[in-house]
DNA sequence: CTAAATGCAAAATTTTTGCAGTCCC
DNA sequence: GGGACTGCAAAAATTTTGCATTTAG
């Protein structure tokens, strides 16, 4: 899909589920589809302020919680205290840098269609895998040289 | 290892690196190592009160950031907006409800072993892996019905 | 027109920090 | 005794909420 055809997916999606395609919306999904970086709130706040001078943090807030319970943009698990996100939602892995921080995306076929123990079933239905590697990107272990 | 011997090698590795074994930190690891929710600091707080009853929020906070960069205790990655801990340091799954929250260990051999693929080598050194899979646990499935 | 969404301000929640006193080694 | 650690209070950082106004459908 291209990013027009993102663009075009979402506020179909949107019509669908009943929520408005705002300018406010729709400019902070573009932001976030243009964003590799799985921004904080704060970042896609400083990133849209010159497109939309008077939004507002708690606009990004709200929008982004109502955008994930509908399955358009995911909410990435880290062990930070802000908040990042993604609108890439086909399952990959995370590798997260333990100096810098930085996130990037992997994508592992393997892993996506590997089988789950049996014995899972024990504990309940799974929905979805989330993986995620940690350790030092090239960057970093250059500068610590 | 038993819980007596986990309690001896946690203070033998703070001696070793250096780090005071206080009243107050040996109560919160020993806390931990007898919790398996996976608590936030909030209710690490709550159950050690009745033990220490002038310890604060901050301490708790500042030892358990002290312990994990020991590498004696392990946040928890979650989306949540608070920080959880654990003990347990091999590697393992988290099981997480969607619905309730809870946090369950799971063990699987397979993964441990996994090789990555070797195109990681392009983005650097991986030291740890962390799955976590989301899901519905039975209690929530039954309650929903 | 109407329900939903936004922006503002204020509050709530979660985490961090400075500093004086306390406690391990 | 000395440096590390704790508790207190206050601040910082992050997220949520109430309400009046605006906007999409």
């Amino acid at each position: 899909m291209t990013l027009e055809e993102r663009i075009r997916a979402f506020e179909e999606a949107c019509r669908r589920d009943g929520l408005k395609v705002t300018h406010q919306r729709l400019e902070i999904f573009k932001e976030l589809l243009n964003s590799n970086d799985h921004p904080t709130v704060e970042k896609l706040y400083n990133r849209l302020l010159p497109k939309l001078p008077t939004i507002s943090l708690d606009t990004i807030y709200r929008t982004l919680t109502t955008l994930e319970q509908h399955g358009l943009v995911s909410r990435v698990q880290t062990v930070e205290s802000q908040a990042r996100f993604e609108s890439k939602m086909e399952e990959h892995l995370h590798l997260i840098c333990k100096k810098c921080g930085k996130i990037t995306d992997f994508d592992w076929q393997f892993f996506d269609k590997v089988a789950l123990p049996p014995e899972i079933e024990n504990w309940g239905q799974i929905e979805q895998k989330s993986i995620t590697l940690h350790g030092l990107c090239k960057q970093c272990a250059v500068e610590m040289r």
